[in-house]
DNA sequence: GAGCACTGC
């Protein structure tokens, strides 16, 4: 079999959000649509009005601009009316607190290339690591030399990941304060909670300390993250610190990139790694710390992992490797996790942004504020600002969704025409996880001359990427959540209010560089009742893969399981549930509310998908298109491989090229037949590159023109680069499973019938039944429930009379994503089975309940399996 | 006729 990636590891491209320092370009933002209004507002100067203007729609597909117009029409009265009115009215609406957000007496924070302090003073008993005086290999000259296709991985990484400053001189940080401290509580306490705010530096010195405190002497310190580039760019920050490369004493690990070795002794790692760690050596003995960074955004895995962990402590203190535990949180919710793990020391850094004034509109008192229509208040806010405001602070708006921000990015671009003169120029950069990554990469370029830049983003810029030059933050109060309603297993994606834990990150989000401002669109008393903090993901989301792992680790009975937050009892039950019906557990005969693993649900473990995608696989195997499967599955792991391109494309093209790989069989079918084009195309490729070699051509043009041939089929195709490369890179490890699971690779050829039939099997969950007078389909195993087929989907119009899908979701209306067409026959005695299991479950469900309620003031006696 | 954000051997 022949396993070779498509994308080999020279091929990588740089990290999405990598800030290039010297990739700045002065050229207006084509996004903004400015460029006319540059002219129009600078070199004419003359004040243009919106009357006679027709409105100009450029890279706005046909769609988009319905959707704009009818934004549009909405938002009366027009923003030349209300100018004047919001521009006497400040006052009013500056009725917000300042609020002071506690400077540490220290020299203005700089970015470590600027820094000029000298070291700080010694205070700790225990030598400080070494200043490496050689500048980095990898600062002066980014990472564009080639290596050749057969060189190892590894030290590209290490490149790849040096950052970019020139030599470490590490300015003063507030938790040197408290380091003394610090290094006696972590000599006399197994568990530690460190409560610290952003920039208080607990994330990259307090795992340097427990090296200094001799903890990484019997085993490693593993540090847990929440997404995969804080671990990469700490690694690198304190690898640096400690003048070693990444790789050595300190590595990182997340998903398809281990940098770590035997000598690795500060480990950072994403918490998604060490729960699958966990799973093969239950009891951690590698590690001799465990440092859960980011608790407070209570991350499914992160809230799992305090669970395990807890656990593993129970366990090991018998033994003669105690494990030590350290929570860091932002929040000052201290007194749950400390409850949590008994008691624990508390030790509380204080963090170091600058002060942040805080505002908040009220519509009530501010009539040029809309009580409800938040993207209209969006855009008189940033007008407000954008004359009030000294130039060249740029803005930072949030709002929930992609259409949203769209309509904002015109309207603002609009706006050019009617500001004065003097006024600088409006550049609006939307910025949301869907959008293509050239796109998103404007964000972060330098605001031209004559320009502010207003960033109107989705919560992506709240903690996964850091935008430069942000003074001010514009705050919609709302968000996007998805939820899981475990009782009909539906998604259900909903705006919601923030709880003031995000609004206060989000307002934190303008004062990285320097003091900043943030302006609310909701009152005071509106901001009193949100929500202290985010709802933990374990309390929204499907469990059943959450507990097949703890099943895994010798769970019996997830009733009993001691999370923070434990979750609903009718949710564990849904999740229990369909692992039975997916054959994934059993329940024992000697106690009915405890469960074993099968044979079956052993093997679902291994594959990291969920368990009805599992169970695909599993099923595969049966009907002989292995192959085909993995390639399946894989592609169903990213969202929306279509994707990309569409932006300079008319609606007529895109179509034409969705028809181009459309099929009959439904969407996981045209996945396939999406991938295997792929894979036609890379082998070409690669035959083509390696020849290209064999005749001498450089490196460098070797693989630009790789590069280069990849970005234009991919837009020819409108698939999305990144997504296509992570589909590859889960085909991989899929495969690498197979392998090592003993699995034959069988494949159908064209005989798409198994593998519908094995989507089927494994989805059957998902099997729906078309019903023609309510133009409606039914899910099988309940009914009364109907449904849509998605409009994104290639069945959408045929209608077939039984589908699978892979996913349901409840935006406007109820939709099914990804739908193949099925035969009934496949999945009718799996749904009679399943309704047979549900009755008794039920019954079982409901005399735990009483169980549970009878006994409730003794609940808390109850110990974990 | 429509699309929050992360993440896993």
């Amino acid at each position: 079999m022949h396993l070779k990636s498509k994308f080999p590891a020279w091929k990588k491209k740089k990290r999405k959000f990598r800030i290039d320092k010297d990739g700045i370009k002065n050229k207006i933002n084509p996004v903004s649509q400015s460029s006319g209004a540059t002219q129009n507002g600078q070199v004419n100067g003359v004040v243009r009005q919106n009357g006679g203007q027709e409105p100009k729609f450029l890279n706005v597909t046909a769609k988009k601009k319905k959707r704009i117009k009818r934004r549009k029409n909405k938002n009366k009265p027009s923003l030349l009316q209300t100018e004047k009115e919001l521009l006497t009215s400040t006052v009013q609406m500056t009725n917000g607190v300042l609020k002071k957000i506690q400077t540490i007496s220290l020299s203005e924070p700089s970015s470590p290339s600027t820094s000029s302090k000298p070291e700080s003073p010694q205070k700790s008993p225990l030598p400080r690591p070494k200043t490496p005086t050689e500048p980095s290999p990898s600062t002066s000259t980014p990472v564009t030399s080639v290596a050749s296709p057969s060189s190892t991985s590894q030290n590209r990484n290490i490149l790849r990941h040096e950052p970019n400053f020139d030599k470490f001189d590490r300015p003063q940080l507030p938790i040197d304060v408290v380091e003394q401290q610090l290094m006696y509580e972590l000599a006399s306490h197994e568990t530690l909670i460190i409560i610290g705010e952003t920039g208080s530096g607990k994330s990259t010195q307090v795992p340097q300390l427990c090296v200094r405190a001799g903890l990484a002497d019997s085993g490693s310190i593993a540090v847990t993250e929440p997404r995969r580039v804080a671990a990469v760019s700490l690694a690198s920050r304190v690898a640096v610190e400690m003048g070693t490369d990444v790789g050595g004493i300190v590595g990182f690990h997340v998903r398809f990139e281990n940098a770590t070795t035997h000598k690795t002794k500060i480990e950072y790692m994403t918490d998604g790694i060490v729960l699958r760690k966990a799973l093969i050596s239950p009891l951690l003995e590698n590690y001799s710390t465990v440092i859960i960074d980011e608790a407070h955004e209570r991350s499914l895995h992160s809230d799992v992992l305090m669970c395990i962990l807890k656990k593993c402590q129970e366990q090991r203190r018998k033994g003669k490797n105690p494990l030590r535990l350290i929570v860091m949180s932002a929040t000052l919710q201290a007194d749950k996790f400390q409850s949590y793990f008994d008691n624990a020391k508390v030790v509380l850094v204080s963090g170091r942004t600058f002060p942040i004034e805080v505002f908040h509109v009220n519509p009530k008192i501010n009539k040029s504020f809309s009580s409800s229509d938040y993207v209209y208040n969006t855009v008189i806010c940033v007008k407000h600002v954008h004359l009030n405001e000294p130039k060249g602070h740029d803005i930072l708006v949030f709002l929930t969704g992609s259409e949203e921000i769209e309509a904002v990015a015109y309207q603002l671009a609009e706006l050019n025409g009617s500001l004065p003169a003097s006024a600088d120029v409006i550049m609006p950069v939307p910025l949301y996880a869907a959008l293509r990554p050239e796109k998103q990469k404007e964000a972060f370029k330098k605001t031209p001359q004559g320009a502010r830049k207003v960033i109107i983003s989705t919560n992506i810029a709240e903690t996964s990427v850091t935008i430069p030059g942000v003074r001010v933050v514009i705050d919609s109060g709302k968000v996007k959540i998805k939820t899981f309603e475990a009782s009909n297993r539906i998604d259900v994606l909903k705006v919601h209010n923030v709880s003031k834990a995000q609004a206060k990150q989000r307002a934190g989000r303008a004062g990285r560089d320097a003091p900043g401002k943030c302006y609310r669109l909701y009152s005071r008393e509106d901001f009193q009742k949100f929500e202290i903090d985010n709802m933990p993901e374990i309390l929204r989301c499907n469990l059943s893969a959450t507990f097949l792992e703890l099943m895994k680790l010798g769970m019996k009975n997830p009733h009993r399981l001691q999370l923070i937050d434990p979750p609903k009892t009718e949710n564990i039950d849904a999740a229990l549930l369909e692992l039975t019906s997916l054959g994934a557990i059993r329940p024992l005969n000697s106690d009915k509310s405890k469960f074993a693993l099968t044979d079956m649900g052993d093997v679902f473990c291994m594959y990291p998908v969920s368990p009805d995608h599992a169970r695909v696989l599993f099923h595969a195997q049966k009907e002989g298109c292995v192959m085909e499967a993995i390639k399946i599955i894989s592609a169903m792991q990213t969202d929306a491989l279509f994707s990309g391109g569409s932006d300079s494309k008319n609606d007529a093209e895109v179509e034409r090229i969705r028809r181009k790989f459309e099929t009959r069989e439904g969407d996981h079918i045209t996945l396939l037949k999406l991938v295997l084009t792929t894979n036609l195309f890379f082998d070409e490729l690669n035959k083509k590159t390696e020849a290209d070699a064999r005749y001498g051509k450089s490196n460098i043009s070797l693989e630009r023109e790789y590069n280069l041939a990849i970005r234009k089929f991919c837009n020819d195709n409108m698939i999305n680069e990144q997504h296509l490369k992570t589909a590859s890179m889960i085909e991989e490890q899929l495969k690498q499973i197979a392998i090592e699971q003993e699995v034959p690779f069988s494949t159908c050829g064209n005989d798409f019938t198994k593998i519908r039939k094995s989507l089927a099997t494994g989805m059957f969950l998902n099997s729906c039944e078309y019903d023609r007078q309510e133009d409606r389909y039914r899910l099988m195993i309940n009914p009364a429930i109907t449904l849509k087929i998605h409009p994104s989907s290639c069945l959408s119009r045929s209608k077939p009379a039984y589908i699978v899908f892979s996913e349901l979701m409840k935006t406007n209306d109820l939709y099914a994503l990804q739908v193949t067409l099925i035969d009934v026959d496949w999945v009718r005695p799996l749904i009679s089975e399943h309704k047979k299991m549900r009755t008794n479950h039920l019954a079982e469900s409901a005399q735990r309940i009483q169980e549970i309620t009878n006994s409730a003031p003794k609940r808390k006696k109850a110990k974990t399996e």
